[in-house]
DNA sequence: TTGAAAATTGGAATTATTCTAATTTAGTAA
DNA sequence: TTACTAAATTAGAATAATTCCAATTTTCAA
């Protein structure tokens, strides 16, 4: 069972749509509690899925346009490893990801602050860097879930 | 007029192909030249369209598998950027990529010795990568061409 | 030279995602 | 409240990069 919206996390949603000119509907709402809720690093379908548990109405192209919403409006970031299907990740700390190569499974990785500043300063004159992502694969030693 | 592999390029490939229990082939050499004819990060529809200026009876599905082949052998990289198609890199030094927003293109960039090692260093305990992608997306000042 | 395994081929199939056009809803103004 | 209008949702069709498939061709070792 996925438990609505803690305040704060309603208050930075609504604060977001409305910065972008967006309005709130139920749908928005509830695709981003899905995601804070189980911070996995779900594709697509699987949100729609957990969606459709609490909210059997809401259609996958509805799924597809809220997280895409989500990430216009920065509080969800896309994670794309290779040509796997899209994964999202509500983490809006700096960080990096790591996906498992047995598992396929993705994992946030905490980066020290300064290190973005660092990476950016690598780039030569003239260029310059919006966004950085930094994407690691190998072997996760085996942990529980 | 893409001209024939480098006697270097060449050995580097077969040695390679070797190593993986591979066989050398027209259609793997030629795919291989035309990565490294013009290092511009194309996409599979673009290596297929040049190949075919020199190999008209080449098909789009034996360029996707030369790729895969290549990218196998370790002779070159694929490059993904969002859900665009993916890209090809003949670049072998240790480099990130730079993605100009504005005209998609994308350009290698040179990494200080060692950075990796230090990006490495970055994971927790009990996490192995195997490989590590750095991605910029920003604004490259006009360059020539 | 020959045979078997590997590679190539054209076209069909797949699949994540986007598009479309009709319906519903949110938010504002009267 | 009510009514309006633009925005959002919806189901299903469409798209596009890539992969799969089964038949043919090629490589290479014996």
């Amino acid at each position: 069972m996925v438990k609505s919206l803690p305040v704060e996390a309603k208050e930075a949603l609504d604060k977001a749509l409305i910065e972008h000119g967006l309005r709130s509907t139920r749908q928005r709402e509830h695709v981003f509690s899905v995601l804070l809720h189980k911070r996995d690093h779900p594709t697509a379908d699987e949100v729609y899925a957990r969606s459709r548990r609490e909210m059997d109405s809401i259609s996958l192209a509805t799924v597809y346009n809220c997280l895409e919403t989500l990430v216009g409006c920065g509080l969800v970031r896309a994670v794309n490893y290779e040509r796997e299907p899209t994964r999202y990740c509500p983490n809006l700390h700096e960080h990096a990801h790591f996906q498992d190569r047995q598992t396929g499974r993705v994992y946030d990785v905490d980066l020290p602050p300064d290190l973005m500043k660092k990476l950016r300063a690598v780039l030569p004159d003239g260029y310059h860097a919006e966004s950085i992502e930094l994407y690691f694969h190998g072997k996760a030693e085996a942990e529980n879930s």
